[in-house]
RNA sequence: GGGCGCUUAGCUCAGUUGGUUAGAGCGUCUCUCUUACACAGAGAAGGUCAGGGGUUCGAGUCCCUUAGCGCCCACCA
């Protein structure tokens, strides 16, 4: 006997244990391991590495969705029996968690960072990070992550920071890297500038400036709209398209600049638009990337008019000292003043802003390192043409190819201190010395009067080594050679850009290989309405709530299930309740096959008669087994195409409709039946076994708490030699291999429909004519040649359909119509029962006739149908099955035709 | 300005080689505390699959087009 299991399923008493469980037994760890004996180098493996989490973060549902997704990804090819290791780690997030450092320190300790230093600053924000660093890497562990931890990993540890050397040393050697003043986007509030991906536009009102420019020795002027009025200040040139009637005359001349009286020429260039604006445009090279290429091809100075926290620089006069809003303001009003200005007027555009911060950028002339990235991005398009990374769904391509083929040389110095340190040193000469190892001389002139650069590398260039880096990379690791390339890329369609076109185009150019060959793009998760969460709106479901309130298993599957690949998904705590309830519904089917295999061996029902011959399996134990088969077939082949959610569902179905509704109901009786008793229990077990296996990707923990039960009550009862092979927990059991369907399967199917049909025509009619349903009915059913079908599953017709069996009589044919009974037709059959006082002649006439009316219709489609060309042209076996329909439905009108009659 | 996605039952969504009565969950209505489960069971109502056109024997599914919503990319002051 096994000790009774509680009603409801308790999750919370259950995932840790289980959790410590995995974790403790070493599951998590690839069982072909190339660093212990025995390891077998020819069996490949799958891996996956984990998209790593901000060391400071906390677990919201992005991370939920990712861990579920690459758990199921994980936890598949693990019970196919392929060795699988997912590597997991944090990153070091150099803005997000030098912000959080800097935030704790001013408000706990009232310190800013410069006035704190950078070595000792460095030294807190590690102190931050090991006080901190686990409980995001914990909160991963609560979802059911198993993911091999003897193999975590962080962006700044010793091994993935020599991995950043050797490839920025790499890159540099090979002429990919440079450094030089450019153009770039700078976050005053930061203090750093940020790459092109970091720039977020967002069309705001704002308004357009009209004013003159005067001439020279004139009282002519030029008009000129901008939206930045201070960027005057910067200003080399005024621009006119070299056809425009207007201004044509001008090209050549002086232009003054407003305020400042500066000297600039008027010049032509065809980018200007003449119907936009004024026609005419001032040239701010050092503030603007388009004035920017317009000055490289004319040669124009190029003046930088703002600081580092944007406020007006000696270059502009007497607003020095200003930020760059007031000194708009300030300008603006001297103009107006001076009689410069022409109007203001409303304007929509698109502002540039910090993806961070928030602020606004401002495009500056900054000395920055910068990746060559053609040569980069070109490898990394080829590798998706030719097939060696496909990216799920297929869309996603067409995203990939369009940014690659348009992308520009990637910003990677950050003016912060939390980072990987550019490897560059220089001495008092100006010589660069960029080495592995920190140098101790110039190695152009010998001078120990060297320092390193202050920069540190843009985040994403070190999570762009993630899949080798991790993999022990420069090194020829054990690891590394076995596991490397790794197998899928699984993250949200936000990051491709950040961070998958980036580890493809390092991949291939540091490791000569692709890092994965499948890159799975899931959606965002939006809340119920499919409005973006945000603290701002108060819409944000906290994963951490809502596993305490319905359990982990719940939250997977409702992120699994219900969402398309690459399709953003709304979650409501409905859905979660939901699947909740499905956790339960599956204990409660797993107490009942337990119990069903722990009663066995007692002899209660009088069993234990090994001699007895064994019975054949009934109609039922076939039928679940011939629909569970295609179930498995089903979820194979939905697996294959990534479509897990499907799979989900399918399993989501069986296990609810098929097996608790129907087979365990008539498992009841047959559990009665000491003739079908042991067979019973033991199609319970394997069934449900199989179900625990196909669930177990998508809710871990329910599936291997029930799995240990069932597996022990097995192994305690007489059918002991089914749970002999299952090894010691689900997570490491084999999945269900799908089977070629046999003969008998579909026949079994069909027959049991026909059971199905008659049970729930049967219920209906008790449902509309207010039967008690405790009440037994008495029924006489004319089967045809149903009736060896009928008469076999007598008792499960009587006992789903809430029948007298007693008096339930199942004829071929009755010689008279038994009086004062309603009429049932289910195809060929016709189904009797007496409810006196309940069934009015007339009701049931119309019922009947309504009924008629409609199988009629349906011969009436059928047979147009099959006189069209449908016929001939559809495939035969397509057509056969309208004709055993049509067959079917005239059967039925002919029984209903004669009952009126 | 390009590109992509979405539009299916009151709500949130599934529906991948096109197969002929379109599914689920939640919600609604009626019964039932039946010895796995009321986090449940039985039954019911509810959809011209955004509009239009086309291909096909057959279209929610493929093609074209229109509209609405959303997203991504892009240097028009």
């Amino acid at each position: 006997m096994t000790k009774e299991l509680p009603k409801a399923y308790d999750f919370k008493a259950t995932e840790s244990r289980i959790y410590a469980m995995w974790e403790a037994g070493g599951y998590f760890q690839p069982w072909n391991d190339p660093n212990k004996p025995g390891f077998d180098p020819s069996i490949k493996p799958f891996v996956i590495s984990i998209p790593p989490p901000n060391v400071t973060g906390e677990l919201h549902l992005g991370h939920a969705m990712f861990v579920s997704v690459e758990d199921l990804m994980i936890r598949y090819h693990r019970m196919k029996g392929i060795p699988t290791l997912w590597v997991p780690g944090t990153d070091h997030a150099g803005i997000a968690t030098q912000l959080m450092v800097e935030r704790d320190l001013l408000k706990n300790e009232e310190v800013t960072r410069e006035e704190l230093g950078r070595e000792e600053f460095i030294k807190r924000t590690w102190e931050w990070k090991r006080k901190y660093g686990s409980i995001i890497t914990n909160q991963i562990r609560r979802l059911g992550a198993s993911c091999d931890w003897t193999r975590e990993r962080f962006t700044l540890d010793e091994g993935l920071s020599r991995a950043v050397r050797e490839a920025f040393v790499r890159l540099y050697e090979k002429g990919l890297i440079y450094r030089g003043p450019r153009l770039i986007n700078w976050s005053p509030g930061l203090k750093t500038a940020v790459s092109d991906l970091e720039v977020e536009y967002e069309e705001e009102d704002a308004t357009l400036y009209y004013f003159k420019y005067k001439l020279k020795d004139s009282d002519e002027y030029i008009p000129v709209a901008t939206i930045r009025p201070e960027t005057i200040l910067g200003d080399t040139a005024v621009a006119v398209h070299p056809e425009d009637e207007r201004y044509k005359k001008f090209i050549g001349r002086t232009a003054i600049v407003p305020i400042l009286g500066r000297e600039i020429p008027v010049i032509a260039d065809e980018y200007v638009s003449m119907e936009f604006g004024t026609g005419a445009l001032k040239i701010t090279p050092g503030h603007d990337p388009n004035d920017y290429a317009i000055a490289q091809r004319h040669g124009l100075p190029i003046i930088s008019m703002l600081d580092a926290e944007a406020k007006v620089n000696e270059n502009g006069g007497k607003y020095k000292g200003q930020d760059r809003f007031e000194a708009r303001k300030n300008l603006w009003a001297d103009m107006k003043a001076a009689g410069l200005v022409i109007k203001e007027e409303p304007y929509r555009t698109t502002i540039p802003r910090s993806q961070r911060g928030g602020e606004i950028v401002e495009p500056m002339i900054s000395t920055q390192w910068f990746v060559k990235i053609e040569p980069l991005a070109k490898a990394a398009i080829e590798a998706v043409k030719d097939g060696r990374i496909r990216i799920v769904p297929e869309r996603f391509e067409k995203v990939y190819f369009n940014w690659m083929e348009n992308i520009k040389d990637w910003c990677i110095s950050r003016q912060l201190w939390w980072g990987h340190r550019i490897p560059v040193w220089y001495c008092p000469e100006g010589h660069m010395t960029v080495a592995r190892e920190d140098p101790t001389e110039c190695s152009t002139c010998g001078s120990k009067d060297i320092h390193q650069d202050e920069d540190v590398l843009d985040t994403w260039f070190s999570s762009g080594l993630w899949p080798f880096s991790t993999l022990g990379w420069p090194e020829e690791t054990p690891d590394y050679k076995y596991f490397y390339p790794t197998s899928y890329m699984e993250t949200g369609y936000d990051i491709l850009f950040f961070w998958v076109a980036r580890m493809i185009m390092s991949g291939l150019e540091y490791t000569g290989q692709v890092p994965f060959h499948t890159v799975y793009l899931h959606g965002l998760v939006r809340d119920e309405h499919g409005q973006k969460m945000s603290k701002t709106k108060g819409n944000v479901i906290d994963p951490l709530i809502v596993m305490d309130e319905f359990g982990t298993d719940a939250l997977r599957f409702t992120l699994l299930v219900g969402s398309t690949p690459g399709n953003d998904m709304n979650l409501s705590v409905k859905k979660v309740e939901a699947n909740r309830n499905f956790a339960n519904k599956l204990w409660n089917a797993g107490r009942f096959v337990i119990s069903a295999v722990g009663t066995l061996g007692d002899g209660q029902w009088g069993m234990g008669d090994q001699s007895a011959k064994p019975p054949a399996y009934t109609l039922a134990d076939s039928w679940i087994w011939a629909r569970l088969q295609g179930l498995i077939r089903d979820v194979e082949r939905q697996f294959q195409n990534f479509q897990y959610g499907q799979a989900g569902q399918q399993i989501y179905d069986f296990l609810w409709s098929d097996f608790a509704d129907w087979y365990v109901e008539i498992a009841k009786e047959q559990l009665r039946n000491a003739e079908t008793r042991l067979q019973t229990a033991e199609t319970l077990a394997r069934v449900f076994d199989i179900c625990l296996r196909l669930l177990h990707p998508f809710t871990p923990f329910v599936t291997e708490e029930l799995w240990g039960h069932l597996r022990s009550a097995l192994l305690d009862s007489p059918l002991s030699h089914l749970a002999k092979d299952w090894g010691e927990a689900l997570i490491v059991a084999r999945f269900p291999e799908p089977r070629e369907p046999e003969g008998w399967e579909e026949a079994k199917i069909a027959d049991f429909e026909l059971i199905q049909e008659i049970v729930r025509s049967i219920r209906n009619l008790r449902a509309e004519k207010n039967v008690a349903p405790a009440r037994k009915i008495a029924a006489t059913i004319s089967a045809g040649n149903k009736l060896d079908l009928l008469e076999s599953q007598k008792a499960v017709i009587a006992s789903l359909a809430g029948l007298d069996q007693s008096q339930l009589s199942i004829l071929q044919s009755l010689n008279e119509k038994p009086a004062d009974s309603a009429i049932l037709v289910v195809g060929a059959v016709e189904i009797y029962l007496p409810l006196a006082g309940m069934v009015d002649p007339a009701e049931e006439r119309a019922r009947l006739e309504k009924e008629l009316k409609e199988t009629e219709a349906h011969i009436a489609r059928l047979e147009k149908l099959l006189a069209s060309d449908f016929a001939v042209k559809a495939p035969p076996p397509v057509v056969q099955k309208e004709r055993d329909k049509l067959a079917a439905y005239k059967e039925t009108a002919g029984k209903i035709k004669a009952q009126l009659a």
